[in-house]
DNA sequence: CCGTATCCATTAGAAACTTAAATAAGTTAC
DNA sequence: GTAACTTATTTAAGTTTCTAATGGATACGG
């Protein structure tokens, strides 16, 4: 048909879902041992790691010295390890460690294995439709993300 | 065409975009003064209140002494507010103040005022895909939140 | 009623964070 | 090369927020 028209996005109205959407996916992991800062630290260094303790910083909201403590109680229960940077002395290069790895993992695996049951209590247009907004949603972080950096820089 | 493939949703596909959405997502909001669990509170009430505190004990991953003082604090400055249950004597039901909605409406409106630039910088292809995925998103909290209520009596 | 369970508050102490200042080592610019 | 700046750690005191344990009031079921 001629006269189709695309639907338009709100983005109060993608807010207002993405926040109803999230209040229950966060809530998914049964596992809870570690507070919200700590996993939000492990979670940024899983996609990538290593960082320096000053970029680790930056991500999230508390201080340099609350973030080199919690680095420090990372490491002594072997999730994160501090290396020496090689292009810089000063600096100090936070890897994931496997075991951090694998905290990570079990919560997605975690939140997956509570999620799935629900998708499939979808229609299956209600599936293919979120299917393909994905890639758009992913490309929104990318977006923001770098856009995070200039604002960082400035 | 009569082989048109639906596209497949993967849940794990799915979970590793949201996660990544959510990366860029919850560090929106500029202004970052009351803690993590505050604002999860704040929330939770936003959408259904009033709620009983062992209720919001429920949602929230802290116990319900830290429930009880951190009530004790949002009363304080105004965001919540205590009044008994006429249904029963013991318990206390919690009602957001037009304060503490406020606070909410305010986190809101400053994520859209800063996700709409990037939304724009999206093509039109992507941004229909997005709105046409908000119905199931939408749908996918409601049904995962009667499941919760199932898990909670359990 | 009377015992028991539920709901919330209170208390004391622990954990994590902030601020501030001092240190140390490495880099950059002149 | 030297001065100025950066990066990170450490220490200490103070604040905030959490847990754990206890207690008090109300509801509920024989």
């Amino acid at each position: 048909m001629p006269g189709e028209r695309t639907p338009e996005l709100d983005p109060d109205e993608m807010a207002a879902v993405v926040e109803e959407f999230n209040g229950f996916y966060i809530r998914l992991p049964s596992i809870q041992r570690l507070s919200f800062t700590t996993l939000s630290v492990l979670h940024t260094l899983a996609r990538r790691s290593p960082l320096r303790l000053g970029e680790l910083t930056a991500t999230e909201q508390v201080t340099q010295s609350a973030i080199t403590q919690m680095v420090t109680r990372l490491e002594n229960d072997g999730l994160v390890e501090r290396r020496p940077d090689p292009r810089d002395g000063r600096a100090v290069l936070i890897h994931l460690t496997p075991a951090g790895a694998a905290v990570v993992a079990a919560r997605r695996a975690d939140r997956v294995a509570r999620l799935a049951p629900v998708l499939d209590r979808l229609s299956a247009e209600e599936r293919s439709a979120i299917a393909a907004a994905l890639p758009a949603l992913r490309r929104i972080a990318e977006l923001g993300e770098s856009q995070n950096e200039q604002r960082g820089r400035a």
